[in-house]
DNA sequence: CGTTCAGTTGACCATGATCAAGAGTGGTGG
DNA sequence: CCACCACTCTTGATCATGGTCAACTGAACG
């Protein structure tokens, strides 16, 4: 049984059945269960280890001064965070759950060790680290040229693919817990807006979001919506997805190791 | 003179003599002269080298299908792209020149013995490659939280500290080529606004920009002016006594798949 | 010198922010 | 099990930042 990890990186290569032992005992040595809205890490703390997200929601954000927020990033099942240990010496974000969090805690020698054993395995965390950059770019835009319903619609657009790519979707719909306060922190708009917004694409009836559920009904339209083309995410399987629909059958479930 | 990529990544490790000269010859190995406003290469092309800034100014950036442009960050000699080519089979963002450019080309070859030649290196560029993650998180809060005349001070501050680690700067001024539309694509304004928010940072005496040339008089006035902490840049220089350098054994290697 | 591109200005407009109050919802303890 | 509390969501009224459109100025380069 696959792992979120294994999983997203497969995405990307092949992986031997030694390889994804070895992923599957990173995952299990050392988890822990973070309460929902707690920190896992702040900015200006040292990084002593990288988390592997096995169950729930986080996000990476900076605060200003001033107490305004930006979140850079949501983080679900199969996301790494961060490499930045072995070469920062402070984080220059911070890690926060959003729902309860399952994590498994990666210290640094196992992963170097891991790195310097498995050549497929350092490749494909090479290959995470470059996607999350295009992903960031990707935030660029939507907060730079995107007006609100486009960018609330290509984060809904992005979340789902994200979710899809893990096996964490079910049909057309899969878990969405950020409030429409982390909404807005994500997009750089209120929550006020948000809320207005969300109003309007769910009144086009192009998402259905309901008790942390989303479900998009028509995702090439919502991709349209959003001004979404997911080439940034560079997910192998999902050059299907191309605006033509989807194939139903391609969600295998996912069970997630503790 | 050393170039500036050895510059810029001494500002990370302490490089050997012979680190200084595989880099040097790394940037005399393929050079080539860009005219202004010439496209490097595009979204959607198959990357086949990393291109590394000698002289003048690049940016990156995506366009929407409407022909909205978002600038995604300016490259100065010293800047490397795009280490995308040894993982990604295409190009996520176009690069294209601001001035006339120099640049290096490194094919994937020259690029792989490096990198297993000198262990030194490899943890530099993973540093540059944490680095400009960090950066393009520091766009995403600009442009989702900082208002016009904020976002503006903050890219002065950034471009000006960028442009001081690689030597470029003279006293408190450096060159400065972007257009008020080139800034109005990298900030997510109009170059109208663009324009007059520059007229006020000039009334207030926090910048002189005159013919591609920007001074700041008073930097921490400027950094106030744009809600600027440094530390995102993760610049050594800036802070006297951090700590050595980790030693080269500990480098996560950078696996190169042909 | 004329052409082109960047910069500048003005009038008007729209998207999204702000402020404030009220309605659901879910979780907790009595 | 119910009542209460806190948090999230919702709505309305008003406002401001920054966008749009259009015309004009000025500098650079052949």
């Amino acid at each position: 049984m696959a792992n979120a990890l294994t999983r997203r990186l497969e995405e990307y290569t092949a992986l031997s059945a030694q390889d994804r032992a070895e992923l599957e005992a990173l995952a299990a040595l050392s988890t822990h269960t973070i309460p929902p809205r707690r920190d896992l890490i702040r900015q200006g703390d040292t990084p002593r280890s990288v988390y592997l997200i096995l169950e729930g929601w986080g996000c990476q954000y900076r605060t200003l001064a001033d107490g305004r927020r930006q979140i850079l990033d949501f983080a679900v099942p199969g996301d790494l965070c961060d490499l930045n240990l072995f070469i920062l010496d402070k984080m220059d974000h911070s890690i926060a759950a959003i729902t309860r969090l399952k994590v498994a805690e990666i210290g640094r020698e196992v992963l170097h060790r891991v790195v310097t054993n498995s050549p497929n395995i350092t490749t494909a965390l090479w290959w995470q680290e470059l996607v999350s950059k295009s992903v960031l770019r990707e935030w660029i835009v939507s907060v730079g040229q995107r007006c609100a319903s486009e960018r609330i619609a290509h984060l809904m657009c992005e979340m789902f693919l994200r979710m899809e790519s893990v096996g964490l979707t079910n049909g057309s719909s899969c878990d969405f817990p950020p409030t429409q306060q982390d909404i807005a922190d994500a997009t750089g708009l209120t929550s006020v807006h948000v809320n207005r917004t969300l109003q309007d694409l769910r009144r086009q009836g192009l998402i259905v979001l309901d008790r942390q559920r989303l479900s998009i009904p028509d995702m090439p339209a919502l991709q349209a919506a959003g001004q979404f083309n997911p080439d940034y995410l560079h997910h192998r399987r999902l050059k299907r997805h191309s605006r033509e629909g989807r194939n139903a059958s391609e969600a295998l479930p996912l069970r997630l190791t503790a």
